[in-house]
DNA sequence: CTATGGCACGGATT
DNA sequence: AATCCGTGCCATAG
């Protein structure tokens, strides 16, 4: 784990440590920003325009992924591959996903989300149908479901109600998966199509939400089995599979999180500063881990600057010779952060592979001091690197990077678990004594506080409710 | 009387 | 030092 003598590395000044630090707090499109702004205000800074892989260090041929995926060397190993990717595409956009989050609490999330879709299928659209996604857009509800039904848009707009589904269905394809769906049961159908480009998706999950969405939504599994046809067991099978892969609501992180339905959201719609995926999309193959650079080549002290700085007259001098170190010391935190980074996304990827691969389940309690004693830095540091950042996973899904250290992720899960499994509704006691056998020990008012984070009923409302409107 | 939600306290985490 | 989280106690609903 100590490979690297980190004391070479460490920060000699105060000044450096301060900088690195929020440098390391930054999300990539934030860094992008403050590179932007570092490079046009300072003469000494220079962007070489090299693209070199950091694991293989080969040149790159053109823009695009690492080809060290593809390296014959990186299919032995066992660890995960993490490596620094420049992805500059990403964030040329315009640079207002980027800005900080803490500032705006209004008005935020709609308007985020709805640009934030049109900005990906804008260039996919002709005008006219950019103006009619544009207005469909902006009838989302909290949950990133279409308000307004189809046919009233197609009214308004005087055109067929197939060409509005038309522009829907590319809506519907971008980021938030299902975004803009008329109903929670075609947000569902919309992911495992997609998904099923990706992975297996059972073909009865696919039935069972075309033909039997009231009895799913109602948790009434022992009636959707006998109306379906099949066994409870396979029932229960689906529902884990939805629950472990789809999203009802495609506005909402997870399902749990009506909770707190704004602020923990309001990173879930950027880009991810973190992109793991399995080697060419093959569960099989080790995890590739990339932490996403906002530009492409090398930040480095101009070397004519540094020559011309000689000929400068005396006043000139002083002023340039202050630049280049702040050059120098940019480029110091800039390697300072993303070796921190790369050490940690390490770490943590492989503590919680079980978690990346197998889902919510199987997620172990780390905690950032933990991972800042065995990386032998400060707790704080962790805490800023880890914050704000936000994570792909193989299944597509952008979670918060402080996802990783949720203590409780895991037995809430496995909650949802036992009560979709179990038919006779159980009370919040019952729960614990069968946590309890599972070997997670907590106290009866907890199961109550899990429960009402995950959005599940009490248990004498759970199975009881036939159809109510 | 049982099941659950609210409030608040203490310890861990950041 | 501030915050989050699990938990205990108590009130209330069924």
């Amino acid at each position: 784990m100590f490979q690297i003598p980190y004391h070479t590395l460490r920060p000699a000044t105060t000044a450096h440590l301060a900088q690195t630090m929020t440098l390391l707090s930054l999300t990539v499109g934030q860094l992008k920003q403050q590179i932007d702004t570092e490079l046009s205000t300072n003469p000494a800074l220079e962007l070489v325009e090299e693209r070199r892989c950091p694991t293989c260090r080969r040149l790159l041929p053109e823009r695009g992924v690492c080809p060290v995926c593809s390296c014959p060397s990186s299919t032995l190993i066992d660890e995960p591959v993490v490596f620094l990717s420049p992805r500059e595409d990403f964030y040329t956009g315009s640079g207002s996903s980027a800005e900080r989050p803490d500032e705006d609490d209004f008005s935020v999330e709609e308007d985020n989300l709805a640009a934030y879709v049109l900005r990906q299928i804008a260039p996919e659209l002709d005008p006219q149908d950019r103006r009619l996604a544009a207005y469909l857009l902006t009838n989302l509800d909290e949950d990133g479901l279409l308000a307004i039904p189809v046919v009233e848009v197609a009214k308004y707009f005087h055109i067929a109600p197939a060409q509005v589904k038309n522009v829907q269905r590319i809506i519907q394809r971008a980021d938030p998966l299902g975004v803009g769906s008329s109903s929670t049961r075609e947000a569902l159908l919309v992911q495992m199509d997609v998904l099923g480009d990706i992975q297996f998706v059972p073909p009865l999950a696919r039935r069972v939400v075309e033909e039997g969405m009231d009895l799913l939504s109602h948790r009434q599994f022992a009636e959707l089995a006998r109306y379906m046809g099949v066994s409870v067991r396979q029932v229960q099978q689906v529902v884990k599979f939805i629950g472990e892969n789809l999203n009802p609501f495609p506005a909402r992180s997870h399902w749990g999180d009506i909770r707190h339905p704004v602020a923990p959201n309001l990173h879930v719609y950027q880009q991810p500063d973190i992109i793991i995926n399995f080697m060419n999309d093959n569960p099989k193959n080790p995890l590739i881990v990339e932490i996403v650079l906002p530009l492409s080549g090398t930040l480095r002290v101009s070397p004519l600057f540094r020559s011309a700085i000689q000929q400068a007259s005396d006043e000139k001098k002083e002023a340039w010779k202050g630049d280049m170190e702040r050059a120098s010391l940019f480029v110091k935190c800039i390697q300072q952060r993303n070796h921190t980074l790369r050490r940690l996304v390490q770490r943590v990827v492989s503590l919680q592979r079980d978690f990346i691969v197998h889902g919510e389940q199987y997620l172990k309690p780390v905690t950032r001091s933990l991972i800042s004693r065995d990386l032998d830095v400060h707790e704080s540091t962790i805490s800023r690197a880890v914050a704000n950042k936000t994570v792909q996973l193989p299944n597509r899904r952008i979670i918060p990077l402080a996802n990783f250290f949720d203590r409780s992720l895991n037995v809430r899960s496995i909650l949802r678990d036992i009560i979709a499994e179990e038919s006779s509704p159980l009370s919040d006691s019952q729960l614990v004594d069968i946590l309890a056998q599972r070997g997670i020990n907590v106290a009866r008012r907890t199961v109550a506080k899990y429960r009402s984070m995950e959005g599940i009923l009490p248990a004498h409302l759970r199975q009881s409710v036939v159809q109510q409107t």
